[in-house]
DNA sequence: TTCCATACATACTAGTCGGTATGTTGATCA
DNA sequence: TGATCAACATACCGACTAGTATGTATGGAA
């Protein structure tokens, strides 16, 4: 007389799928692993998800995305210096930082380098929520563009482009150096590239408009 | 009568190990798709390598290690201006960018963030080829701030790890993008964070003197 | 010419994989 | 209360996997 909850078992098996993706790989996460971490069984993930595949498209579409949109979007997406917002998104993703994601690494990024150039499915997928990310770094140094704090002659979609490369690069290396001094001097040399895009104060703009 | 070469027959795997890799990643590259590409049999490969696991280690340490040298390492050992140096062979790495790169991804990248978490043999042998890359980067720096060419006052190594960082970065956005354009831009941004590095002409060193 | 280690070749095993066929149970509504 | 269908459960299949057991051929040294 177990009393079902179909939600509570899909979202068991997101999660469960989501934590197998991130110690074995897609390719070599096991369904029978998964059926056993979460207790279900395999009628109910194939009543569930038509295919591995689904469900590992699942998870990105529905956990990642979520995890990203709260962790690097939203912070970002408030009024006021964009540099000063991204330094402290990155800030806090340092403080928060869980052992399991230096171990494991960033799970997009894993699954990008992982599957992007094996499944179209995936590559597409992880290409949408990248896009969301990098648009809504773009917006936001416009923004700073508008109100000032940020440098006129940057093509803001270039840069935004730009950091999320260098940010999934640094949770790269710091996953391969097993070591969380290297994310934080590399975000730490990403905020000093930063403070360059930083509009100059009025007094330095006349300055180097005499200068020219 | 076919004429034996065993050095061959044991380049022959570690290439076609490579490009098993590339396109499927370490843990779904099979061996008898590896046998079926070169013709080699199962007995010769377990001759030359004692399991899936050590021909993995001997193409990062064989092949990719080499690679790295020729492509990325060489280029900014000589003397003279090293941001110049490295823009150089970030020139010279789009233009002899070949469409397996932007399809495939950088297989240095590619195999870090598979494999770093799932086996610690990989991660010390890629780690071991990304320290080379950075310390010659760091050097290169410092040679450069010796000569007059970098600014005094930054960390070089821990510069020399965002290079890193960034780059790998960059390679691995350009696959999930699938463009080439995407690589170019980076690498373009990335340079005019280099140009930031730069030690101040004399005249300019003295005026931010007299303005401090 | 004999001998023997290196360099292969073939056939096979034990296990894992994603997926399916077929059955049963539970909740909802007429 | 009975019917109906979603929500499971179990048993199984064929394909594929890394690895091995065992045998053979080659080429150089003695």
């Amino acid at each position: 007389m177990t009393t079902r909850d179909p939600a509570k078992t899909r979202q068991d098996l997101l999660l469960a799928a989501y934590e197998e993706i991130q110690q074995h790989g897609y390719q070599k996460a096991s369904l029978d692993s998964i059926l056993a971490r979460t207790g279900v069984t395999k009628g109910a993930l194939y009543h569930h998800f038509p295919s591995k595949k689904e469900l590992g498209y699942a998870v990105v579409e529905e956990l990642m995305r979520q995890w990203l949109r709260d962790m690097w979007i939203r912070p970002i997406e408030q009024g006021g210096d964009p540099i000063e917002a991204l330094k402290d998104a990155m800030q806090r993703g340092v403080e928060s930082l869980t052992p399991e994601m230096i171990r494991f690494g960033c799970p997009l990024n894993n699954l990008c380098q992982e599957m992007s150039q094996i499944d179209e499915g995936f590559r597409l997928r992880l290409q949408h929520i990248v896009d969301e990310w990098t648009a809504a770094l773009s917006e936001a140094l416009d923004r700073g563009q508008r109100e000032g704090f940020v440098r006129a002659d940057i093509k803001t979609d270039k840069v935004a482009t730009f950091l999320v490369a260098s940010i999934e690069g640094s949770l790269g290396s710091a996953k391969n150096a097993q070591s969380v001094d290297v994310l934080k001097d590399n975000l730490e040399t990403l905020s000093s590239y930063l403070d360059t895009l930083r509009a100059p104060s009025p007094q330095d703009a006349s300055r180097s408009q005499a200068a020219a």
